[in-house]
Parts: C-alpha cells; sequence; structure tokens
RNA sequence: GGCGCUAUCGUCUAGGGGUUAGGACGUGAGAUUCUCAAUCUUAAAACCCGGGUUCGAUUCCCGGUAGCGCUACCA
C-alpha cells in the first residue's frame, strides 16, 4: 500500500565520539535502506549548541566510513578536521543548526491553525504542579492551563513583554504507532498532554524549538518512510505522532532497537572500557568484525545457526523483522572471537598495511621501506595474528624477533627455572657447537637435523628438548612453530631490521 | 510516583501448545603440537514467579517481580 521509495536516516549528535550503540543504528538503518533499494540520509543534530563540536562531526563521518557504511544524503564527505562540509542531496540542510527558519515557519503555522498556543506558565509554576501530581500519583503533565487562556489575556501578556512556550494541542484518542520490532504501541493521550514545541522566546525573538519538535519535522520534511533509532526514543514517539497529525503528515513506521548493556546490566558507557568506534579501530580491530558483531547484538539469521557474515551476506540476510527487542550486553570475548576469525580471512598484505603503525620504531617508515622488508613484515603479521585478538597486540609478540636480550630472556623466572635443568645446560651447548660450525642460513630442515642429532648424542627429547632451545631462540618457551619462525628470523636479519639470525641469537644466548 | 519497553544456558540467540529446548561465544575435559594459539572431538549449562485457557504450557492471556527507558523550556 505504500509505495513511496525507503527512506532511512541516521542522527547521531555531534557532542562526542561515535559509540558502538549509536553505530548498530547506523548499521541497521544501512542495511534496511541498502537492502531495499532505499535511501540511507546522515543528519546532525547539532541543536545543542554548548555541547557540539564540528570536530566530532568530522570524526563521527569519518568512523562512518570505516565501517563502509555509506550516505545518500547529508553533509558532503568529512572535510578538514573540523570544517563544515557542503550538503550533499536535495533535502537539506542536513544539520540541524541551519533549519531554524523551518522550524519558526512552521511554528507560526501551527499557532495560526490553532493547533498550538502560546504557554506563559513560569519554570516554578510548572514544577509546582509536578510536585503535586507525583504527590497525587498521577501522571506528571501539563495542566493545560494556557490552552483555554482568552484572547484578551494572551494579548495582555504579550504587551506585558511576558516570555512564552509554544506548545502542541494534543487531541483525546490515544495516540498509537506500529513498531516493526514490538508490534503496536499506544499510550493514553492524558499521559502525553500538551508538549512543549518551542522554548521561552517573545514574539519577535523566538525560542529555540526542541528536540521532539525539530526531529518529526525533520523526517517528515526530509521524506523518511522508516525511522529506526534507540528504544529510549519510544517514550517520546507519541509526542512526534501528534506533530504529525497536527500538520497532517503521513505518520512513518517505526523499529526501535533495545539498548546495550555493560556486563553490569548497565547502559554501555566508556566506564565499560573502549566503547567508541575509533578505539576499536585504534585497537587494531578490523571493521568487518565490528559489522558483524554489531549485526548480531540484537539480531540474528533465520536459520538460527549462521554467525559470521561479510557485509555482502550480511544484506542478504538482515531483516528488520527478525530483529530482537529485548537488551543485550556487549561481549568482548565474541568481539575477539570474530575479529580473529575475520583476521583469518584478510589478506596478509591488507593485515600487515594495517599493522604497521603499530610497530612503531621497530620498523622504517612504510612508504622508504623495500618490498623485502613488506614481504617479510606480511609473512610476520599472517604468523604471529593467530595469537592475538586485535592488532595492537601483534608488537608484544613479536617483539623477540627484532632484538632479542639474552640476559633477561635467563632471567626471567620461568625460564630460569627450565634452564637450571642439567638436561637443558646439555641440549644447549650441543645446539652451540652445531651453530658454531654453520655459517649458512639456517633453514627449518637443517634446524630439525640439529635437533634430531641432539636427540640421538643426548637420549633428550620432548619438553626438556626444546623448551631450553625455544627460550635460546625467543626468550620465551611459548610461540609459533619452529618451522615458521625459522626463515623468518633468517630472513629478517638480511634485513637491516636489527633482527638476529638463528645462529647470533644462539651466540648471544649460549655465549662464545 | 506515573507511563512505556523487556524477560530462553554466564553471554548473544533459535524455536515454539506435545521438542532429547537447537546454534555460537566463553568455560571444563580429551586429541594434536616442544609450547602458546589454531583446529577437531566432547561435557556441563537456560525457558523469572504465580494464576488462568487447554487433555497438555517454556510458548497464548492476566497479574507479580526484576531490569531498563521516558517522565526537562536535553538530544
Amino acid at each position: 500500500m505504500n509505495t513511496r521509495k525507503i527512506r532511512v536516516r541516521f542522527a547521531p549528535s555531534p557532542t562526542g565520539l561515535l559509540h558502538v550503540g549509536n553505530a548498530r543504528t547506523a548499521l541497521y538503518n544501512w542495511l534496511f535502506a541498502r537492502r531495499n533499494g532505499g535511501d540511507f540520509i546522515l543528519r546532525i543534530e547539532d541543536t545543542d549548541v554548548e555541547r557540539s563540536e564540528a570536530r566530532y562531526e568530522t570524526q563521527l563521518m569519518e568512523d562512518l566510513q570505516w565501517l563502509g557504511l555509506d550516505w545518500d544524503e547529508g553533509p558532503g564527505e568529512p572535510g578538514e578536521k573540523g570544517s563544515k562540509t557542503k550538503d550533499k542531496g536535495p533535502n537539506g540542510p542536513y544539520r540541524q543548526s541551519e533549519r531554524q527558519q523551518i522550524y519558526t515557519k512552521l511554528t507560526k503555522k501551527l499557532l495560526k491553525d490553532g493547533l498550538a498556543y502560546r504557554c506563559f506558565c513560569t519554570v516554578e509554576e510548572l514544577e509546582a504542579d509536578r510536585r503535586t501530581a507525583v504527590a497525587r500519583h498521577q501522571p506528571q503533565v501539563y495542566s493545560g492551563r494556557c490552552r483555554k487562556l482568552p484572547l484578551k489575556a494572551i494579548v495582555k501578556n504579550l504587551d506585558a513583554g511576558k516570555p512564552f512556550t509554544v506548545r502542541l494541542k494534543v487531541g483525546e484518542q490515544p495516540l498509537r504507532f506500529h513498531d516493526m520490532v514490538r508490534g503496536d504501541v499506544e499510550f493514553a493521550s492524558e499521559t502525553v498532554s500538551d508538549p512543549i514545541l518551542v522554548r521561552s522566546g517573545y514574539e519577535n525573538l523566538p525560542g529555540m524549538p526542541v528536540y521532539n519538535f525539530v526531529v518529526a519535522v525533520d523526517d517528515a520534511l526530509m521524506g523518511i518512510t522508516h525511522v529506526i533509532r534507540g528504544d529510549d526514543h519510544i517514550s517520546n514517539t507519541p509526542k512526534q505522532v501528534a506533530i504529525y497529525q497536527a500538520f497532517g503528515w503521513k505518520v512513518p513506521q517505526f523499529a526501535h532497537l533495545s539498548t546495550i548493556l555493560g556486563a553490569d546490566r548497565e547502559r554501555l558507557s566508556k566506564r565499560h572500557g573502549a566503547t567508541s568506534i575509533s578505539s576499536f579501530r585504534e585497537m587494531g580491530y578490523l571493521p568487518e568484525a565490528l559489522i558483524n558483531y554489531l549485526a548480531l547484538l540484537g539480531w540474528g539469521a533465520e536459520d538460527g545457526r549462521t554467525e559470521t557474515f561479510t557485509m555482502p551476506e550480511l544484506l542478504k540476510a538482515f531483516t528488520l523483522e527478525r530483529v530482537t527487542p529485548s537488551p543485550a550486553i556487549f561481549d568482548f570475548d565474541k568481539l575477539n572471537w570474530l575479529n580473529r576469525h575475520f583476521m583469518k580471512t584478510a589478506s596478509s598484505s591488507r593485515l600487515a598495511r594495517l599493522a604497521w603503525e603499530y610497530f612503531g620504531f621497530m620498523l622504517p617508515e612504510k612508504d622508504q621501506a623495500s618490498d623485502d622488508v613488506l614481504v617479510w613484515f606480511a609473512n610476520l603479521v599472517q604468523l604471529f595474528s593467530q595469537s592475538v585478538d586485535h592488532l595492537d597486540q601483534l608488537p608484544a609478540k613479536a617483539l623477540f624477533m627484532f632484538g632479542f636480550n639474552a640476559t633477561e630472556a635467563r632471567a626471567k623466572e620461568e625460564n630460569a627455572e627450565i634452564l637450571a635443568a642439567d638436561s637443558s645446560r646439555l641440549v644447549l651447548g650441543e645446539l652451540a657447537n652445531r651453530a658454531r660450525a654453520h655459517y649458512e642460513p639456517v633453514t627449518p630442515e637443517i634446524f630439525k637435523e640439529w635437533m634430531n642429532a641432539i636427540k640421538e648424542a643426548t637420549g633428550i627429547k620432548g619438553k626438556e628438548l626444546f623448551h631450553p632451545v625455544r627460550i635460546a631462540l625467543t626468550g620465551t618457551h611459548s610461540g609459533p612453530e619452529f618451522d615458521k619462525l625459522i626463515p623468518l628470523m633468517e630472513q629478517g636479519s638480511t634485513l637491516r631490521l636489527g633482527v638476529p639470525s638463528v645462529r647470533s641469537r644462539i651466540e648471544r644466548f649460549v655465549g662464545v
């Protein structure tokens, strides 16, 4: 029955970093739009002048782009740090701060049509009403005192220069809307009462419109067909519906997404650790892992078992009908699992490119690195990324590749214990003998021969054999397989990165 | 206080009037490996409570409880 093109919007306020909750809202909007051939609109709700900052707006757009969520209409592309950009799309402006005249014009219309009225009640009066309402166990709503103010009284107040707010006249009928996630929702009109549309102001100096007014106006004027947002807006929705009705606008479909909670069941916040998209990026999470995880937080595939999705797969599978209404706790473990999954499927060159920055002084400037270094590093990243949750953990794991402190390795408590054994001394002695007599690069084959020979000569095998050798080479008794490690060390030692060769490691550790 | 939303393993979820209540993360055990990670196998683990409807409710209805949200001239 509704053949209008689907149009959805994501409307963040630039008062801080984009966090995972909002990012999920953006994702669901984007998926819904893309899947149904609709438009995804980005609108900046920057009416809170105190807290809004242009740099957050830029950051916001960069975060969305990083996630792969592009918009059809909105404030252009992110500009130079915090500079405002030109609108893209025919329904702008897309910043609420630039839409004031629109709101003022519509307020006048409402007033003229008798659908809204000036309210001269003071904050103190309102506060008193509220207190009595609570005492009487009644809803705290506006009494409607100024609704029936005779014209004479209004003129008198205006002449006296009294400031006023503008309130909407809400009718008797219950306010209903359909929620695609929760079904039909209904509010009795007396629990909504006459909401303020415009803050205190004067005839010649109108006040600022309030949020509920501007969202409804913007959504309607921008032709939004589906409002997908957080469930903290459910209680606002009847007010917005009343506004739509006053203007005679078609009420959109709503879909209210559940809250994302921390492990303590409180709303997820900075207190729970990293929650902003940019912090996840900085930690070396892959965008596709975050997207996949966010998709799973409050939605499940139809087959009830698929957990990993690429973006095209998500696009195919996602429907609003399968979004769950109950709140979800953010599970860092599962995110980590997904990130490990996507690190395995990512190409080693991409991983290497992303991981480069975490290695700081260990590596040369990226654009000055030779191809040999690039290839070597890609191999290193591929090997070590198997044992990390996210990329920024890589340098700690691979540190021993770049330098080797024999004294420190010996001093470590768990190492000292192993090294103290007679068998270890024997093994390392044998190893040193072989290394001394060997001037060619060590291959995994040669290394294997050494180990076999040592095993024969000493009768030591298994842990007693490998543990001390691993410590001598890497400084710890855990790490990747020697087959992979040995070539990496040998190749690395030719690259002027300060990577010690196998032989030099042994020499440094055992002594010459 | 009022209004609203929500309720299946620890977590994310599937399911739905009769099921061995399924999957995934995490956890335990085992296999593998020199070790860690990975991988494979395997185990433990859930329908908030009380009424009603019904031959039968975890599923439908009502109530309670709990959590969360809104209750602003914030967004």
